[in-house]
DNA sequence: AAGAAATACTTCGATAATCAAAATATATGA
DNA sequence: TCATATATTTTGATTATCGAAGTATTTCTT
């Protein structure tokens, strides 16, 4: 019974530095790895605001801007620096003139396409080799996690 | 058959985007809890170089600058900003009168021990009521995707 | 329906983070 | 010793970001 709490100890202890370990690292690695891609132009940055604009729906600049935390004027810029790359498209809205409503070019969807590839190659490896019951354990403690940060963001 | 392959995609789904959602999230939040605490006068690159420097053991500039992908020249300002805000303290080695040798004053201490708490709370809650099995398979899953971002690194 | 207030975005001016290249100080090797 | 290598700093330029002011448009009030 001793021997098991300690073991538990541990294997919290290799958690919280693995999980440490991986979100220090996710982000510089996903920027290394685009840069390294064909689409070396533009950084993290600006591809999270391309998977905000997302493919189905369109959004304002505002809404985007509140979804990655940047204030408006930030915004223009970055769409600024997006449009003239060939990655977003501006529209004014036809019913409310006032909105800039976005969507992504051709080379914009290719290249959210790619990213969320990505994505999905690192959850295909997060649940690598797992069965049911583990990997329904897995989507509980991302869960957990998910909840645990809305819940200090709402404080 | 045919049903529990279609749950287990949706699963994947899910824990595909809860992972992003976390990854999009954990720095933002670390961020903004940083501006509301006692420690509002650093951002959380600084908290991540103070993290590199930590507590036991002497690095040099260059090795911290390494550890957190920053040029050395830009190590040089991020660490002067740290010095002058009482975080951090330069020591010139005594065997290379060249190297820089970092360490972290009190208030250094004091504000990587809050910051390691925050990570401790966040695995905490990733792992909260798990068994011994479930916890061994959430151990996996991150191990998993620490090798695999590894392996990318690597490429 | 005119004028006031609100909203969505852009422009402007300032600041901070970062980089690459040159400079400085020190150490190492021929 | 002198040339070369290494660790850091300084310099000059670029980029991301912000807040405040400006512009265009819509909505609200009376």
């Amino acid at each position: 019974m001793k021997k098991m709490t300690e073991a538990i100890t541990t294997d919290f202890e290799k958690i919280n530095s693995d999980l440490v370990d991986v979100f220090n690292n996710v982000m510089w690695i996903e920027e290394a790895s685009l840069k390294r891609s064909y689409f070396s132009d533009i950084t993290l940055k600006d591809m999270h605001t391309i998977d905000a604009i997302s493919m189905y729906d369109e959004k304002s600049a505002s809404q985007v801007a509140r979804m990655i935390h940047l204030t408006p004027s930030a915004m223009t810029t970055a769409i600024d620096k997006l449009v003239q790359k060939g990655y977003v498209e501006r529209r004014r809205s036809r019913t409310d003139r006032r909105v800039v409503k976005l969507g992504l070019t051709h080379k914009g969807r290719v290249v959210y396409r790619a990213h969320q590839g990505f994505h999905r190659d690192m959850a295909h490896n997060f649940m690598a080799g797992m069965t049911t019951e583990e990997a329904s354990a897995v989507q509980r403690a991302i869960h957990n996690l998910k909840s645990y940060l809305r819940a200090i963001l709402s404080k």
